[in-house]
DNA sequence: GCCAACGTTGGC
DNA sequence: GCCAACGTTGGC
């Protein structure tokens, strides 16, 4: 099994409202990424994989943990291609628990064994690796 | 295939 | 609102 971590602007889509989605029955498809290297990690990830839900802009922290329900498959928002395909995907996903303590990404560039974290090495990555290490540090630090 | 110009993300 | 990092586009 795998860790990640996925970007969302709360503003957006926040860990509140995927809690929401997932009581009335719904998972949510991790839909409108259109990055490479971000698609790459989605298409990599198996069923059961867990990943953090990191708020970006506002709050700027982790703010619960979810897991891979659905492998990826096309992303239905995304336009076709010249030939007709299209070439963006998503996972499904759905809530597993937020942190009693939201961990700040303050706290995450304060602390010296996240130093390689993808989230602060390409800060512009919204779905990244995450070593089995730092997610049980993270873990811990969240106050599980 | 190189590189300049431009767009986007996301932190500050 | 600014800027750094980085991806994409298009001319050559």
């Amino acid at each position: 099994m795998a860790y990640w971590l996925m970007k969302s602007e709360p503003d957006v889509f926040s860990f509140d409202d995927l809690v929401a989605k997932n009581k009335r029955g719904e998972v949510e498809q991790w839909h409108g990424v259109r990055n490479y290297t971000a698609r790459n990690n989605m298409v990599a990830m198996q069923l059961g994989d867990l990943a953090f839900f990191y708020h970006s802009n506002i709050g700027k922290e982790i703010v619960g943990i979810m897991k891979v329900v659905a492998l990826a498959h096309p992303d239905t928002t995304a336009e076709p291609n010249e030939n007709g395909k299209i070439i963006w995907q998503c996972v499904d996903v759905e809530a597993v628990r937020p942190l009693p303590k939201p961990v700040t990404l303050a706290t995450v560039k304060a602390t010296p064994e996240l130093a390689e974290l993808e989230l602060v090495k390409y800060s512009r990555l919204s779905v990244s690796k995450v070593s089995p290490a730092e997610w049980d540090l993270i873990c811990k630090m969240g106050g599980l």
